[in-house]
DNA sequence: CCTTTACCCTATCGGATTAGTAGGTTTTAT
DNA sequence: ATAAAACCTACTAATCCGATAGGGTAAAGG
């Protein structure tokens, strides 16, 4: 299940990719006009903020404005700064790879054969998707 | 992130695919093959006989086993018995729909066009791997 | 019949995670 | 100076997950 976190994020990400090139946006615009909670949106906007997608300007007309072209804003990025790891479980996780405990031959583990063919086929959608395709 | 519930489960259905055709498996066998908590197991065991993949015999020299043919075991089934939705989203979901209460327009989300897509890519996947594939 | 064996069911619990809340600090424009 | 906006830390309520406990019920062998 894709959290709330994840979700709010990529609908902020596309209201701001959404604006005139450069024009700042802030926290409450947003929050209003996505139904999403002023204070849980300020801490997603500040992730993605030091993931270096966002840049912020402090102050009287402050507010977020994205640091990459939108098509060259990668949906896996986004997802791995918010979500964690892609993969359905920790042994098939490229960037966060952990080795199950319970699992002596991974190789030899029918869930991990399954789940490297699902995580292959999400990753090529995720990989292909840029925020310029939600806009 | 897959629960260890149907994590468990698809190992298990993996141990009985792999016996001789027919052949009763124990609780007690998978659970110390698999390194699964006998209790949490016998849940899980118990889920896929409702569900109408798995027969149980009681009594001695009873057990479980198969009712389909391993390559007539669709994961999409599976996964949809123990973990609930394939989809990351209820909003995409074709057996578990839900409406969004945040989301007034799913046409116009970034996240539902996205999450489709997802969606439809792991399907595909679930849907053309069966048991056999994985013994 | 009677004991063993194994399936079936309910209830509970600790820990982890998630979504949201509260309150204050720092920076900037006017 | 003042207002507006991002920034930061800490806390909390609710939920879910994995596991455990304890018994109930049905079937097979002797």
């Amino acid at each position: 299940m894709l959290s709330k976190k994840t979700k709010y994020g990529i609908k902020a990400l596309t209201f701001i990719a959404r604006q005139e090139n450069g024009v700042k946006v802030q926290i409450a615009t947003i929050s209003q006009a996505e139904n999403i909670s002023h204070k849980f949106l300020e801490s997603i906007l500040l992730t993605l903020r030091k993931s270096g997608v966002l840049g912020a300007k402090k102050g009287k007309g402050g507010g977020y404005y994205l640091l990459k072209e939108p098509r060259d804003i990668k949906m896996t990025d986004v997802i791995r700064t918010l979500e964690g790891p892609i993969a359905m479980v920790p042994c098939v996780s490229l960037n966060f790879y952990e080795k199950c405990d319970d699992c002596p031959d991974e190789e030899a583990c029918s869930v991990h054969k399954l789940m490297i063919q699902v995580r292959d086929s999400t990753l090529q959608v995720l990989r292909n998707t840029t925020l310029s395709d939600l806009v």
